[in-house]
DNA sequence: TAGTTTCCCGGAAACGTTTCCAGGAGATGT
DNA sequence: ACATCTCCTGGAAACGTTTCCGGGAAACTA
């Protein structure tokens, strides 16, 4: 917090050399031996660091990358916000995170504020999405990469994933454990998210060889444990007909299924024996809660490491046709389902 | 993605006015009301939004705020993150997250480089620390507050928390809870953390009415969940003397305290009953665990609070005397270390 | 040796904004 | 009616950097 800081301008005065030679000697191209010696000395002894908004304002180019979610302390966006800084770094971007607010017309402002150039581009993921924003993000004056949607076909590049198929998966997966009394645990169906799990729910069971003898659907306020918990006590309290009680729970978020244990458990029902759970997003959480959950995992990393590869080509001037790249789901089998465990490898699989 | 933005000038020509007059009438005063509304419709025929950069370099002032820290992966930093978000977005700063890299070298090398002037303060919490790095931090060119430990007697802004008292806190709670033979799972204790654990955990043990009859140490890799499994073995696996089992441990952190009820269950020893654990941070991973986790609340988020109010005040130009704030430790009882659970409240307690 | 190319250097402009300074017009006071 | 003051406006400079452009010297070719 000391002297203010040497301008360039200060180093040619020092090296005797012109302002010209000395941004030249320094990063350019074009300058002798002796001259990159002797400006880089005068640099040195004067302690010199370029100033980045004086290059900004010349290149039109800030080296930071906006990173906008609804909810920066969600796991699965820390960890895509952890891939994306991983693989821009390295290039010498910085991160800016932002939140994009609860609602399409808070993330359009946002969107729309990338006027004021303060990055080079913005990946976002938003929690809902209307024709206003999108419209905004396509005449968003820097790149914008959306993660969570197949926009590609709007001419908007983007990183989806097949949610919906990932719930087949895991419906399949119960089906074959012998599970026929299926619950859908799912978060708003007003989200993004939330319309494609229950889309992936609603297709699976449609499918031919769907052999639930029951089905039955509960909202969770959010996507959080604490609505977990209070949407599974409803679902597992017991079939309002007298029927049998459900015996598997697909959960829409890895939060909701540790919701679904928390209440089977106060229920007085053992996971997996009594019902069996899977989650979503095969976050840390669920890998290593116990039982283990059984989770579909949707490329958490993968995508943020896509999205952010997208963007360095764009904003290296290299556009090309907007286009959709896809992570596809995998379920991880765990103890959630399983009444014997599965669990061949060492202790402490799975976790890191 | 469309055309180039306008610019003050375009709306100055489109006003008729100067450019002055042009920039007094949509942020600065002594305008004239006719004035004002001239430009502003000017300003909003050409959709104009006000460029930083151009802005910065006038105003030397970035509004943008640095987080630095290892892993912006782990959840105490997250927590931190969001924080010090919350603080400062409704002030108009943006933030900016950064690595610092494991070791003081590379912490230092990135407080240098605030001299680029790309933020106008750093909120840094240092893994582990040097003199190399409190120099270059006393030095920085922009204000730096320090989350992690009191370098208020150094001339460094800083927030602390008394993480020694914390194990304290929860070595007592295990000895009144009848507990007598304590195992301490730290991790790497060359780290700021860890050796404020190791002189917490001594500190406890050095008490007149410490009434343990049995203490062990062991160190994990890293505070990880994985080698807090493997650390909690060599604890668990039994007294190498032949004595009586521990009968309870008190980890670091929460994740090495998940992996050594990890570790227990392995060992078909149950939590509470047959050892009681602790953990440290209370994160969210250990208030729905099952069973969920007693630990040490040292506040990430009133840290993070903390250290963004301080850091407004700094750049807001009040400097004053550096000083070092500090929140207490809090230990949370839940399940993991008292037989008949104290949970009390409704379900899904403590779950957000 | 003369002509041509190559290589470096310095001057100056530009990026977009804010603000200092001077001056003019109108209002107020005597 | 004149001086003084207030209020507003426009010109111009400044923030720190990169790069275009012109020119001079050196190196090459014929």
């Amino acid at each position: 917090m000391t002297s203010s800081r040497a301008t360039l301008i200060q180093v040619a005065e020092r090296a005797g050399v012109s302002l010209a030679s000395t941004s030249r000697a320094l990063h350019g191209s074009g300058a002798s031996e002796a001259m990159v010696e002797r400006v880089r000395a005068a640099a040195a002894e004067l302690g010199y660091s370029p100033d980045v908004t004086g290059r900004s304002l010349r290149l039109r180019k800030t080296f930071q990358i906006a990173f906008a979610v609804a909810d920066i302390g969600n796991p699965v966006y820390v960890e895509m916000m952890t891939a994306i800084h991983e693989v821009l770094a390295p290039h010498g971007y910085r991160v800016v995170v932002m939140t994009t607010g609860d609602t399409p017309a808070s993330t359009t402002e946002l969107v729309r504020s990338l006027g004021s150039g303060f990055v080079d581009g913005m990946v976002l993921s938003p929690l809902r999405t209307d024709d206003g924003l999108v419209r905004a993000i396509k005449q968003a004056p820097v790149p914008v990469v959306v993660i969570g949607r197949s926009l590609g076909d709007q001419g908007i590049d983007s990183v989806s994933t097949d949610s919906a198929g990932g719930i087949g998966q895991a419906v399949r997966h119960l089906l074959e454990t012998g599970r026929r009394r299926i619950g859908f645990l799912n978060g708003p169906p007003d989200t993004t998210p939330g319309e494609a799990r229950r889309r992936g729910f609603d297709a699976a069971a449609s499918d031919p060889g769907f052999a639930a003898e029951r089905v039955e659907v509960a909202l969770a306020e959010d996507f959080t444990v604490a609505a977990g918990v209070a949407a599974a006590h409803r679902l597992l309290a017991g079939a309002p007909d007298g029927g049998a009680r459900l015996d598997a729970v697909v959960a829409a978020n890895d939060l909701l299924a540790i919701g679904a244990i928390r209440a089977a458990r106060e229920l007085g029902l053992s996971v997996p024996e009594d019902v069996a759970v899977t989650g979503m997003d095969d976050t840390e959480l669920g890998r290593v809660f116990q039982p283990s959950l059984t989770s579909v995992s949707l490329g958490s990393d993968e995508r943020g490491h896509a999205a952010a590869r997208i963007m360095l080509r764009l904003v290296d001037g290299d556009a090309g046709e907007p286009q959709t790249t896809s992570v596809g789901p995998r379920l991880v089998v765990r103890e959630s389902t399983v009444p014997r465990p599965a669990r061949a490898s060492a202790p402490g699989e799975g976790v890191r």
